[in-house]
DNA sequence: GTGATAACTTAGCACTCTTAACCATTAGGT
DNA sequence: ACCTAATGGTTAAGAGTGCTAAGTTATCAC
């Protein structure tokens, strides 16, 4: 089959170090620069909750974070009053996150703000530039989403079960 | 012309959005994972100059980041013995940051088992995915690292005489 | 020499992320 | 019913990143 040789893994995992992190001070300093969003985990937790509302432990599995980490940041949010606490009858041990309208428009204020930073830096790309783009995101979404992220004890990544991601 | 139009701009500035701040967690979790490794920064930093010493100021604006944040970042290396400062006589305004060999070690061992790990998670790609994750990430490098990043009315970004630092 | 500027450091603040420890509430087994 | 897990969240402590504002030296320009 036509997998990935590890020399091959390797080589394009030393480039994901390099490049990720800088695009990642690149998209924090936009979204800063945008006014009023301090961090983008904001912006993706006010996304996920703008299409429904998600209980915390969701929230938590949802961008890979630890119950705790999400917790805080909830609770950041809900002090901006862009989100808000909500306990289901069915079972109370859970807290329903919901956008208020507030925060609603600060999404949509920013989302369009950012964007357009972006594309002022993504515009002048030429159509095959642009699909190798997509073609990229596409594939480290796949390849990102579906992983556990943090594999509890140390020195060991589960040899086994790795999802085979055909393109 | 094929340039990318407005729409299609915020679309893939809307994907990198979502997508590079998954990546970036995974990854800093993976480096933190590898052990003794606190955050990807130290990694980049680490392999900057590795190549060859650099001074403050340069480290700053190779990634991005303000001088005091990089001033700190140094610190912190400077305690876990990774890095030495050093004043060159020339200029003793100056900083130049050189790796130890105790840095050296440390780079060499989270870089292996660092890349083992994101190598996991790549290996399963066939070859149109793998080449599709190298073409996106040579977008995204292109795009990003010749972007002043912060754009914010101060460009710090030293526009003219840069001083050649030959080793 | 005086004053501007360049290179750094320090301090204070806001945020992310972690683990460990701790409360609730619900589900299971006997 | 009862006691024990397991589940869902919160709080606390600690390390890191990143920022701006306000210093400190050292060098340059005149």
């Amino acid at each position: 089959m036509g997998v990935m040789t590890r020399v091959q893994a390797r080589e394009a995992a030393r480039e994901v170090l390099e490049i990720i992190p800088l695009v990642m001070r690149t998209v924090a300093a936009e979204l800063r620069a945008a006014g009023e969003m301090p961090a983008p985990a904001h912006f993706g937790l006010l996304s996920a909750l703008s299409v429904r509302p998600r209980m915390l432990t969701d929230l938590a599995s949802l961008q890979g974070v630890s119950l705790p980490t999400m917790s805080n940041s909830i609770s950041a949010m809900v002090e901006r009053g862009w989100v808000r606490r909500a306990v289901p009858q069915g079972d109370r041990r859970v807290v329903m996150i919901e956008v208020t309208a507030t925060g609603r428009a600060a999404l949509e204020r920013v989302s369009r703000s950012a964007e357009m930073h972006l594309a002022d830096v993504l515009t002048p790309l030429d159509m095959p530039a642009r699909r190798r783009l997509r073609g990229g995101l596409g594939v480290l979404r796949k390849v990102f989403a579906g992983t556990p992220v943090s594999v509890s004890r140390k020195r060991h990544r589960t040899p086994a079960k790795r999802r085979s991601y055909v393109s």
